[in-house]
RNA sequence: UGGGGAAUGGUGUAACGGUAGCACAGCAGACUCUGGAUCUGCUUGUCUAGGUUCGAAUCCUAGUUCCCCAGCCA
């Protein structure tokens, strides 16, 4: 299954902006973007907006986008992540220009820090985490100058270098940009550019034991780069007067920094502390769950790489905060996979129907359409005979109005097969429906009958002499509320948690022609939903697991009552 | 109560002083061998109050609500 070539993401702000800057020839014409995550987890739907924005704009207009990992605190960053990343970003179809690490500027950072020193406009500070924080004022009060402020360029120069080479142990010192302690932006109150770490870092290893803060890496990493417009989210905006700063003071070139709203969606959590929590506390089975909304969750959930680009692509770009409802990402995928998966026949919850008047032993082949919208997908063949599975869910004993499948007396269509009445509904000792006695109409070989007559309901089927078994494991949102924040006083968005968010159904009974699947593979399984072959699934022992439901019509005149 | 942002139907998103459009959801119907898909129609909106203007979602004034910032995180 190799995905489409993406498709440049429509018109929206950033475009307009970029259409400007081309019109005036501020760049000339040219346009280079970059997706800049921090290899600290994975990747997550919230990324995908991202990564389709700054892929799909350099797409769309033919400029080039970088893959460069935000690499600059070691203690949390991990070769795991460097991988994964790589991994999901092509898996959702894009390939970068150049693969760069902030930590390959490492070199540069420190000589443009140096001509910072030399400018005056940086110093080493000797103030401890907390008194620096202790002197950074409040959100209405300035703070107050570093005692430290004001030394010499060359003890600064001294310092700093010592620092690089080792000399002081972790948070002794740091190395300060010299801006405006009384500032109204709390960013430019001489923020840290330098903090002394002895770590190994997962890219270059022990080489530094000083590392840069994001604002003194992050903007000069662009720089270098030549990145036209640095696209990154509504939280740094309070950041660009400082990413500004130190371009201006270096006399580089300045990309433009441009935010945008993240990406946030109902019934789930997006935050890569709560994601992490889940994994950690075991309410889900690890980072791939498919109940995640991480991009390697939602590709074992059954997910398309099509269908998050078409959601990005839908959701649009702006800055206003905003979620997104669920069902617009699973929409995202019925509509595709509703043109691509072949439809097969399964049954979830059995009961078994004998057909007593079908001949004993009898089995027979009736050929069923592989997909309705593709007629390229060709047919199959199914195997019937005289017991068979159905739904439970298609039997009712005493039907009410708008139901439109089997009850006592009724008839329906075994779809692709024959007309059935039931005659009878056996039950146990309990008062429980063990079986179904029905009987079939013959003329009606196909699912026609010849005389014309109708029959209100389609349900679908499995023979059971012929059924292969499987597990089908059926997904619902992880949280119980839109906003997993809404609880009662007192309680954390954990009390939302869907106790329900997995059923794992044991011994589903599927048609024979399932029973060559390939982990991945998605199908339709007719009138339940569409499904994806979990990593966990061997040849003889298949799994399955509800990607998501086909919309239910009936289900929902269920709930009005 | 410092600074920076944002407010358009249920949810998103357009409009750039000139008919408030589109998508998803919802409702009603058509069609259907998936209560799927497809098709048709409909309901629902400019945060509030003033002002400028022939004309305001758009410009001005005042308010309201929400988000972000006080890591040696990104």
């Amino acid at each position: 299954m190799t995905p489409n070539a993406p498709t440049p993401p429509a018109a929206n702000f950033i475009h307009q902006i970029i259409d400007e800057d081309n019109a005036s020839g501020k760049h000339g014409g040219r346009v280079q973007t970059r997706f800049p995550p921090e290899p600290n987890g994975y990747l997550h739907i919230g990324h995908a907006k991202s990564i389709c924005l700054n892929f799909g704009t350099a797409l769309k207009y033919g400029g080039k986008c970088n893959l460069r990992f935000d690499d600059t605190n070691p203690v949390k960053e991990d070769i795991e992540y460097i991988e994964s990343i790589q991994e999901d970003v092509r898996w959702l179809g894009f390939q970068w220009d150049g693969l760069y690490y902030a930590s390959d500027y490492f070199e540069q950072l420190y000589e443009w820090a140096v001509q910072l020193v030399k400018k005056g406009k940086a110093y080493v500070c000797d103030l401890s985490a907390e008194e620096v924080s202790k002197t950074r004022g409040t959100l209405t009060k300035p703070g107050t100058e570093s005692p430290y402020r004001n030394r010499s360029v060359e003890e600064n120069l001294d310092l700093f270098q010592r620092m690089k080479a080792g000399e002081f142990p972790d948070g002794a010192r740091t190395l300060r940009a010299k801006i405006d302690m009384a500032s109204n932006n709390i960013n430019l109150r001489d923020p840290v550019m330098y903090r002394i770490l002895h770590a190994t870092h997962p890219h270059v290893g022990d080489k530094w034991c000083i590392y840069t803060m994001y604002d003194w890496a992050h903007g000069q990493s662009d720089s270098i780069e030549k990145i036209t417009h640095s696209i990154c989210t509504l939280e740094f905006e309070i950041h660009r007067p400082l990413y500004d700063w130190f371009i201006q003071e270096l006399g580089i070139f300045a990309p433009r920094q441009i935010e945008f709203a993240r990406l946030n969606l109902t019934y789930t959590v997006m935050s890569k502390r709560r994601l992490l929590e889940l994994v950690k506390n075991q309410y889900v089975h690890g980072w791939s769950d498919p109940r995640m909304p991480t991009i390697r969750g939602l590709r074992r959930r059954g997910y398309t790489p099509e269908a998050i680009r078409a959601f990005c692509e839908r959701i649009g770009v702006a800055r206003n905060d905003s979620t997104i409802e669920m069902v617009w990402l699973e929409d995202a995928l019925r509509e595709d996979l509703n043109k691509r998966a072949e439809r097969r026949m399964a049954v979830l919850k059995p009961l078994k129907v004998v057909l007593t008047n079908y001949p004993d032993g009898q089995t027979e082949e009736l050929e069923a359409i592989n997909n309705p919208e593709d007629e390229k997908a060709g047919t199959r063949k199914a195997p019937f005979s005289k017991v068979l599975y159905i739904e439970r869910d298609d039997f009712m004993e005493n039907p009410p109005k708008k139901y439109f499948r089997l009850g006592p007396g009724r008839e329906v269509r075994l779809r692709y097969a024959y007309f059935i009445k039931c005659v009878e509904a056996i039950k146990d000792a309990s008062g429980e429906i063990t079986e179904l006695h029905c009987t079939y109409d013959p003329a009606t070989r196909g699912g026609n009958a010849p005389d014309g007559r109708k029959v209100q309901g389609t349900i679908h089927w499995v023979s059971a002499a012929h059924a292969i078994s499987a597990e089908v494991r059926l997904y619902d949102h992880l949280f119980v509320k839109p906003d997993a924040d809404d609880v009662p006083e007192g309680q954390d968005w954990r009390a939302n948690l869907n106790p329900n968010s997995l059923q794992v159904v044991t011994d589903a009974k599927l048609e024979p022609s399932l029973k060559d699947v390939k982990i991945g593979d998605k199908v339709q399984f007719e009138r339940l939903g569409y499904f994806c072959v979990d990593e966990d699934s061997k040849p003889e022992a298949l799994v399955f697991n509800r990607a998501v439901t086909l919309k239910d019509t009936w289900a929902k005149e269920q709930k009005k009552g």
